[in-house]
DNA sequence: TCTGGGGTCCTAGGACCC
DNA sequence: TCTGGGGTCCTAGGACCC
C-alpha cells in the first residue's frame, strides 16, 4: 500500500506557525514581486480567491474582507518542509518527496488493519512536532492515495487519513471525485473527456483501457490502470535533478547591461550551489532573457543562447564567465528585459567527469577554492562572500512589501524574534 | 501599471544511417 | 512518368505536476 502525506496549504501553514494569531483569518502568499496568489487558507478559498490570482486583480477583496498578504519567503518553507520529510522519512524503507509539501512512502510493513491509526498518530505527531496541519491518504497506487487524500482534506470527520483499501471505497471515492482533478489529468485531458460525455474518475475508470490509451496515450494509459488499482507509478527514491534552474521576474523592466549581468550571476551561482550540494557537474548552461509577454505596446524580444561547456563543471566563477560571455553576444541596448533566467542541462555525477589531457585550467585547485567559498557561505551566512560580477550595483530589482522574517534560517532573524 | 518559479515525461518530426 | 523500408538519435514543444 502506498501512502500520499501532503502538507494543507502549505505556505500559509508555515507561515501560521510564527504567527498563531492568523488561526481563523483569510490569508495569502503571494509569488515573487508579489504578483500572484500561491497558497491561500481556507478562509481565503471560502472568500473565492482563485489560485494564480494576480494581486491587483482582486486588491479591493483584499482590502474589503482584511485578507492578511505575505510575500513568498522560501528559506522559511525549505526549512520547515525539511522538518516534515524528516520525520516522514524515519517512518518507511521507501520514500519519495515528491514536492516542497508531498511525499509518497511505503507503509507495508504495518499490518493492514494498522495503517490507518499509524497514519493518525504520524499526523498528530508532525502538527505537535513541526506545526505544520497535514493529511496523509492511503490507497493500492499512487493515483488512488492522492484520491484519498483530498477526501482526508475535505472531511474534518477523516482525522486526517482516509483509507481506499476495499472494492466499494474505490467505487464511492470515484463515483464522486471529478476527473479534472484526477492526478495526471490536466486541463486539455479534462476537456477531451468532457467531450466524451465523462465527468468523473469512475466514468473514466470503467471504459475500456484501449479508450484511455488512444484517446490519451501512455500517460492516460497509466492513469487509468492506477485508478483501477494497479500500481504502474513506482515510487523512485532521489535521483538526480536533471536540469537547476533560476529565474526572476523583475518588477520593473531592465535595460542596462550590467544590471541584468549581475542578476545572470547571482543566478548561476544560485544554480551551481544547488548542483554541488548534489555532487553533480553539467555540460550545458542556457541563459535567456525576454520582455514581457503581457505588453502589447513594446515588440517581443525573446533571447536565449546554449553553452555547451568544454568540461563538465559545477564552479561558480567558469559558469559566471560562461554565461556572460553568452548573454554579451545576444544583448541588446535599449530592449525592455522583466525577466532572466539560467538553466543547467545535461547534468551528471561529479565522479563522472571526463577530463582534458589539453585542459589549460587547474582544476583541483579551483574546486579546493570553491570547497572554502561554500564554507565561508554557510558559517557567515548567504552573499557572505560573493564574485564582482554578482554585485555591480545596489539597485533593487524586485519586489516584496510583505516578507515575514526568515525566522528558522537567519540568525539575525532568531534573535529579533527573542526579543 | 500591476500577471511566479521549478520541475518531469512524452511525442512528433527532422536528420541521418544502411 | 515511374524513386523503399527500416532503424536510431536528437530536439522542440506540449502537457502535466506542485
Amino acid at each position: 500500500m502506498f501512502a500520499l502525506a501532503d502538507c494543507n496549504n502549505f505556505f500559509v501553514s508555515c507561515e501560521r506557525v510564527f504567527r498563531p494569531d492568523l488561526e481563523g483569518r483569510p490569508v495569502v502568499v503571494l509569488s515573487g514581486n508579489d504578483g500572484c496568489v500561491v497558497s491561500r487558507s481556507n478562509e481565503a478559498k471560502a472568500l473565492g480567491i482563485p489560485m494564480g490570482a494576480p494581486l491587483y486583480q482582486i486588491k479591493a477583496l483584499v482590502e474589503q474582507e482584511g485578507v492578511v498578504c505575505f510575500s513568498s519567503n522560501f528559506s522559511l518553507y525549505g526549512d520547515l518542509s525539511d522538518r516534515v520529510m524528516f520525520i516522514l522519512r524515519k517512518h518507511t524503507s521507501r520514500f519519495e518527496q515528491y514536492s516542497i509539501d508531498e511525499s509518497f512512502f511505503n507503509i507495508d510493513h504495518v499490518p493492514a488493519e494498522e495503517q490507518k491509526a499509524y497514519c493518525e498518530k504520524l499526523v498528530r505527531d508532525i502538527r505537535k512536532g513541526v506545526g505544520i496541519p497535514i493529511s496523509i491518504g492511503i490507497a493500492s497506487s499512487k493515483t488512488l492515495a492522492k484520491v484519498a487524500s483530498k477526501y482526508a482534506k475535505k472531511y474534518p470527520g477523516y482525522h486526517g487519513v482516509c483509507e481506499i483499501r476495499t472494492e466499494q471505497q474505490r467505487i464511492k471515492a470515484l463515483s464522486g471525485f471529478e476527473i479534472g482533478d484526477v492526478w495526471g489529468i490536466g486541463r486539455k485531458a479534462k476537456a477531451k473527456l468532457q467531450a466524451a460525455r465523462i465527468s468523473t474518475a469512475l466514468q473514466f475508470a470503467e471504459k475500456s483501457s484501449l479508450f484511455a490509451q488512444n484517446m490519451l496515450h501512455k500517460p492516460g494509459l497509466l492513469t487509468w490502470q492506477e485508478l483501477n488499482g494497479q500500481d504502474v507509478i513506482d515510487i523512485t527514491e532521489l535521483p538526480l535533478k536533471q536540469s537547476i534552474t533560476t529565474s526572476r521576474t523583475f518588477a520593473t523592466a531592465i535595460t542596462e547591461q550590467s544590471l541584468l549581468e549581475e542578476q545572470i550571476a547571482n543566478f548561476c551561482a544560485h544554480c551551481a550551489r544547488q548542483l554541488r550540494t548534489q555532487k553533480s557537474v553539467a555540460q550545458q548552461l542556457l541563459v535567456y532573457v525576454h520582455t514581457s509577454p503581457f505588453r502589447t505596446d513594446i515588440e517581443q524580444h525573446y533571447l536565449s543562447e546554449l553553452v555547451t561547456l568544454p568540461i563538465a563543471t559545477a564552479n561558480n566563477q567558469e559558469l559566471i564567465n560562461y554565461a556572460l560571455a553568452a548573454f554579451r553576444r545576444s544583448y541588446r541596448p535599449g530592449v525592455l528585459y522583466k525577466k532572466a533566467g539560467v538553466v543547467l542541462l545535461k547534468i551528471i555525477p561529479e565522479a563522472a567527469v571526463v577530463p582534458d589531457l589539453f585542459d589549460t585550467h587547474d582544476r583541483a585547485k579551483e574546486n579546493r577554492l570553491q570547497r572554502v567559498l561554500d564554507r565561508i557561505e554557510d558559517r557567515q551566512g548567504k552573499r557572505a562572500i560573493i564574485y564582482g560580477s554578482q554585485l555591480a550595483s545596489d539597485k533593487t530589482v524586485y519586489k516584496n512589501e510583505h516578507k515575514s522574517p526568515l525566522y528558522t534560517t537567519d540568525i539575525r532573524d532568531i534573535i529579533t524574534l527573542k526579543v
